[in-house]
DNA sequence: ACGCCCCCTTCCACTCAGCGGAAGTAGATT
DNA sequence: AATCTACTTCCGCTGAGTGGAAGGGGGCGT
């Protein structure tokens, strides 16, 4: 097993999540699988240099220092700082919720996420995963993506809700589509509720991150929408060609 | 000297800043003060888990699982996203340049920035430092820090413009009068032609953060400015007290 | 084409940093 | 006062980590 220090400090960590923001010292080596008395020294190590920080109850806490290099990571400081003022852009003119991502493995990973004060209940959340084939930027990415990432994909198409595609044959079919017209929809595939669209961003050739918004209804409105999407996509694939700073993939 | 693994494996990360978002495997053993072959093994380690990427060219980045991590640092998801619909009424209403930050041991740390299109030269960036005696934020920050860091505050009044305060007794009056009069203003004290407001950000009695932004001429409007930063601030501290989710500070 | 240089990767035997069971401390709870 | 839970400190053994040195490999100048 990870007998590496190194590792050891990385799994206390990895024992963070979007349901776990805070853990007390016994709950860190619980989780990240540590003698109670290891985990406290290296959990000490972490807190001095600033990784974690805690709480006024002293649960320890993702600290600052992470938070600062995370700002660092070139899905962020490249591909969302250029998408940022048209992402804001698009929310003005559709106040629908705006969504930028990339593909990570065989997930989406949310890079952005733009709502208003009263946000539709969408499942997504900056720095989260969810599944390709039951999301509209998912679908972009996963019609843009290798062919044997796309097969891979294809595997295991878990169903979440009853309009969720979970035949393989279904959704390369879809794919294909994709990429003859340029974007995405889904219809409440993967929350009841919720359709989307959602079309790719490209940095020159290649397809860097997909752009689409979450709605109630598509039916009337999708022109406009997948036109107003294209143009911001088009300027973000803009900032990234010209922008001189680093490149993030 | 650091002679702790975990201590070397942070040093490596801590080679990154935002000058240096990439770097190669020489360059970071030099920055971190390893050898290389020590260097070579723990970013190999680091990589592996996700804390580091590698570019097309080969130089290392931060990865996205650090990037991931520090969203969940209570900094990012408590206050920010408390504020953020707040902070895009401010832009859309003022058009300037907005700033959250809070006060990290004697600098503000700038949480989130707003800006359109075309950004004024701001030197802000989100993550970034600065003193505090020469920002809006930072002022207000100041004013409300307990007596001790602002003594402190105090010894090291660095000149940046020809504007900018570096007598004691000069900023400590003027710091009363934010506490008087509930906001502080900078007229050209950090950068030459760039003034800025800001006012304290409140949950329950303390204040937890400063909400600013960065003008071109302070002087004909300065009520309105004030006055709507103020009501942003108190829908941000509304927001945060009545909020469910894990507290930040 | 050849050799040079720079950067990266691998190897391996020595040794000291890290390990973790156990004992100690501090609060809260009964 | 006794008990429990959660955290902190101690210390002698040991194998994980170390880093100098040698081994690729590809780009560049001549």
């Amino acid at each position: 097993m990870g007998a590496s220090v190194t590792s050891r400090a990385l799994a206390i960590l990895g024992a963070f999540d979007g349901e776990h923001r805070a853990l007390s010292l016994t709950d860190l080596a619980h989780r990240a699988g540590l003698p109670l008395a290891t985990a406290h020294r290296l959990v000490g190590e972490l807190h001095r240099w600033g990784a974690l920080a805690r709480e006024a109850n002293g649960d320890y806490v993702i600290g600052r220092r992470i938070w600062q290099l995370g700002l660092l990571a070139p899905v962020q400081s490249g591909l969302r700082q250029a998408a940022s003022p048209f992402l804001h852009d698009l929310y003005g003119t559709t106040l629908a919720t705006v969504h930028l991502a990339v593909r990570d493995g065989l997930e989406v990973l949310y890079v952005e996420r733009l709502a208003g004060h009263v946000s539709v209940p969408v499942v997504s959340r900056v720095g989260s995963r969810l599944p390709m084939h039951s999301t509209g930027v998912g679908k972009v990415l996963l019609a843009y993506a290798p062919e044997d990432v796309r097969m891979e994909a294809l595997k295991a198409l878990t169903r979440i809700t009853a309009y969720t595609i979970t035949q393989p044959a279904r959704l390369l079919e879809q794919l294909k589509r994709v990429r003859a017209e340029g974007y995405a929809t889904t219809g409440e595939e993967m929350s009841l509720g919720a359709c989307s669209v959602a079309v790719p961003v490209r940095n020159g050739d290649s397809v860097v991150a997909a752009l689409g918004m979450v709605v109630p209804d598509l039916r009337r409105q999708l022109p406009r929408l997948v036109s107003a999407l294209q143009v911001a996509a088009h300027g973000i694939g803009r900032t990234l060609a010209g922008a001189p700073s680093v490149q993030w993939k």
